[in-house]
DNA sequence: TTATCATATGAATGCTTGTTCATATGAGTA
DNA sequence: TACTCATATGAACAAGCATTCATATGATAA
């Protein structure tokens, strides 16, 4: 287990998972970012692409990415000249699935 | 349907609600304000409890629960002199249990 | 009414963070 | 090698935001 023992802990949650919790959900908190994650829902895209995609320009999108990447939402992998970026993982499109869920309502 | 007809937008989702889907996230994004959801996970609780559970003082708290609120996480009545807060609906700890998912793979 | 408890709110402050600009790195090609 | 395309990165700036302090509002009790 990643985390220590959930004792005398709000709601059962130690200070640095709760912490973690929060830097998560951050990166779904700026709307450049989820549009990144959103272009990406229909296959892995080059930087290029997504620039392109999500009307902005390659330095902010590689910030972000970057960002995306170390909160393991993105991966990436080099082709050549380019490099590829897709989901990591399904839990992506589960919670933005519930954040719309929500503001739908 | 309160969001625009979803027509050559990224991922078929539009500005807007886009907006609002990084605005929702953002309440998540607060370690403060996940404590605070938390501590209403096993159940209702006034200001001061919430103060005290979590260890905030009254006016940081009461910032963030009019934000919680403006965002319809959180519901509140009045019963005397106290405010009551709860959860609004249970989407809340279904996006932090998807959140938890992830970090804790 | 006055006093007190509980909560809300406005202003100020300092920290965080997204974007831009310039530049660097990395890979392919001639 | 030199040149170009694709991406990454560092620094600087501006905007956003969480907290604190002081104070206001709302409700009950005396």
């Amino acid at each position: 287990m990643a985390y220590k023992d959930n004792k005398g802990l709000i709601g059962g949650i130690c200070e640095e998972e709760l912490l973690d919790l929060a830097d998560l959900f951050k990166m779904f908190s700026d709307s450049t970012r989820i549009k990144i994650l959103y272009s990406l829902f229909d296959g892995e895209k080059n930087v290029s692409e997504i620039c392109e995609n999500i009307d902005m320009n390659q330095s902010a999108v590689s910030h972000q990415l970057k960002l995306l990447k170390s909160s393991k939402l993105v991966k990436s992998r080099r082709e050549g000249k380019t490099v590829i970026y897709s989901l990591a993982d399904d839990h992506v499109e589960t919670i933005i699935a519930m954040g719309k869920d929500h503001i739908e309502e």
